[in-house]
DNA sequence: GATGAATGAGGGTTCATTCAT
DNA sequence: TATGAATGAACCCTCATTCAT
């Protein structure tokens, strides 16, 4: 066990060094020796843990992934109803720790690459589905599926325009502003799609 | 003036070879010499008409940038109310001309740059406060100021979403889906802004 | 002695996976990882078995060599009379069991090494050494001496032709047609060797 | 043509220095940096003037071929007979010019990689055709077409044959020796394949 | 006996840039 | 204006070898 941990240790280090290489340099300055020497290895070791400079951005991409995920997932599954989950989504993807500079510009890195790189694309999807699925399986216990569906896709579009805004202009959008405008967005959106009719269980409560 | 015709006619084919392998292989897959090579010009010229790989970088994207807004500004300017104005900016950003996959995809490559580039963020700064400026300024002529600038801001937002959706999957999202989308968040914001007040200048026409 | 055992066990798999990838991807591809994996060892098993990768190749030359050899000296040691113990030198070293692809193909990678390796030209010696004597002995019984030499040693020769031929045009040369070269060759220069002389002992019997 | 020229030294410039160190070193041991530092350039000119290593090794190979077969070629053609012709093969073979240690053991390791490399094998096959098809030809105004084609095939093997010992044990064989070895192998052929009968032109003179 | 982590040099190749022509 | 020869650093990757476990 301790023989397989070093494996997964030494994996994370040099993921880690390639994440903050990413943030500093950008990734097209990124490079395996740089990655090497800012892990304290020598620069053989990631070909001796990854089969490929592709194979560690994948890895990179993935734990990125699964550091922003953690917070809106986390979130949605601590919300008690429907709307505090949408509120969940919102907050989780626009929180103080994952909408950091950092992440967001590594983040968009990966995105600008996605479209020619299969495997990325494949890591990106799953995550994409997944995420609207929950965010629509929300909305639908709120108001009808047609506009749940809508919001759904209207929202995450949202979102992700806030994190290009901030990746762009890090000044130009704080995590605090970037929620207010997300919420505004919803409440507008729910808005128009019930006008004026009674809600059907406003609180929410009771909805698995 | 023949003599500058040739530099430009040579900075342009540059560019626009720049351009093409951009889309093609990635920022981080485009060297000088397949630049030239795309060009059909030897090794040295880039160098020749350009200062250095940057300069011809900020080049592209000036021109890239320069495609795009073209057909927004084209349009807002064509644009005879307000309310139009503000439709010219979403068919400009979502047309069928400039909402090209090389057109988003090149587009994101810089943006994921920007964050690190002095240059880069100061021709991105420029064309995005100008928008903006434009769009709220044509908003205020519908609505109250604040909810304009809101508008103008999430407005914006919402459509660099749908660009980075639409290079991230390209089959995702078609010109006329992003338009759509678009419209309806348009409306719905809108709605929320004059909930029931009569509009002061329903048609904008004596709006400059 | 068990203790023994497994040592010549393991450097057998080494040397027969050495083997393997010389014929497959050539010397020059071959390398100590590649040969601990298809041995199904560990990176370090080869230095644990041998000295260097140079001991590692010296023990593979050595084995491949036995391998040829043993039909060889087999087949000349079962003949009977002197032209039989010939005619077995041709026919073992141009046998369907030694005279394989990957056999002819890696003795053609040694024997270019051989110039610039002493230790290898020590092991290629002694065995061309010995074959030839064993076959001028033999031919001695049938011809006069200074023939016996010349044709010892031209035989060798042809047959060295033969596999040279074999490894770089393996469609070239099949083991039938290998042989019927040969001894023709052997005949004619037999012929050759003794024009009208009547033979001192025909059937070679009661030589040694 | 000042401009082009310039390519074509480089080229052999590089081409030689990599003969120079497959003779000294080995294919194995050679490598494109070496290369270009035997010749007097930096490291990336190899790859400005060859589009691989592979195109390196080609280009080497095809001139070491033309060296070879240079000597052969040129002393077919001045040669006034059939038989001088098939002479002029053994002579050009095995000539105190060709048959250096250097030549033999650089054609040696190139032998070695025909097996593997369809481009080796394609240069290969088209000087042995060449070569074999002219034996043949000037052999068949000697002697029946049958045992000319097989004196052309044993004899071009038996002269391999000369090669591969002369690599293997540079002191084996000199040249005097592998031409009177060539030489008596010729003869006993013939007299093999002619044995009373009257021949046609014994001078082979009027023949083209 | 056996593993595989670790090293650092060297492999082939591409790069941005300079400069003589 | 235009060429492409030349440089040397850096790229990703593989190598033989050592050694703690």
């Amino acid at each position: 066990m301790a023989r397989q941990a070093i494996s997964e240790i030494r994996r994370g280090e040099l993921v880690d060094a390639a994440l903050e290489l990413i943030h500093e340099q950008g990734l097209m300055n990124m490079s395996v020796s740089k990655v090497s020497a800012r892990a304290g290895l020598a620069t053989g070791m990631v070909h001796h843990y990854f089969a490929d400079k592709g194979a560690l951005l994948e890895a990179t991409m993935r734990r990125l992934n699964k550091r922003i995920t953690a917070q809106i997932v986390g979130r949605m599954r601590a919300a008690q109803t429907p709307i505090e989950r949408v509120h969940a989504f919102i907050d989780g993807n626009v929180s103080e720790d994952s909408f950091t500079a950092a992440h967001v510009a590594a983040w968009l890195e990966f995105w600008a690459q996605v479209p020619r790189h299969v495997q990325l694309q494949r890591i990106h999807d799953v995550v994409a589905r997944r995420t609207r699925t929950n965010l629509a399986h929300a909305l639908k216990q709120i108001i009808a599926p047609e506009h749940a569906d809508y919001i759904a896709q209207a929202l995450t579009i949202f979102v992700d325009g806030i994190w290009l805004r901030a990746a762009v202009d890090p000044q130009g959008v704080t995590p605090a502003e970037g929620r207010r405008l997300a919420y505004r967005f919803l409440e507008d959106s729910l808005a128009a799609a019930k006008p004026k009719t009674a809600k059907p269980n406003p609180t929410g409560r009771g909805a698995k």
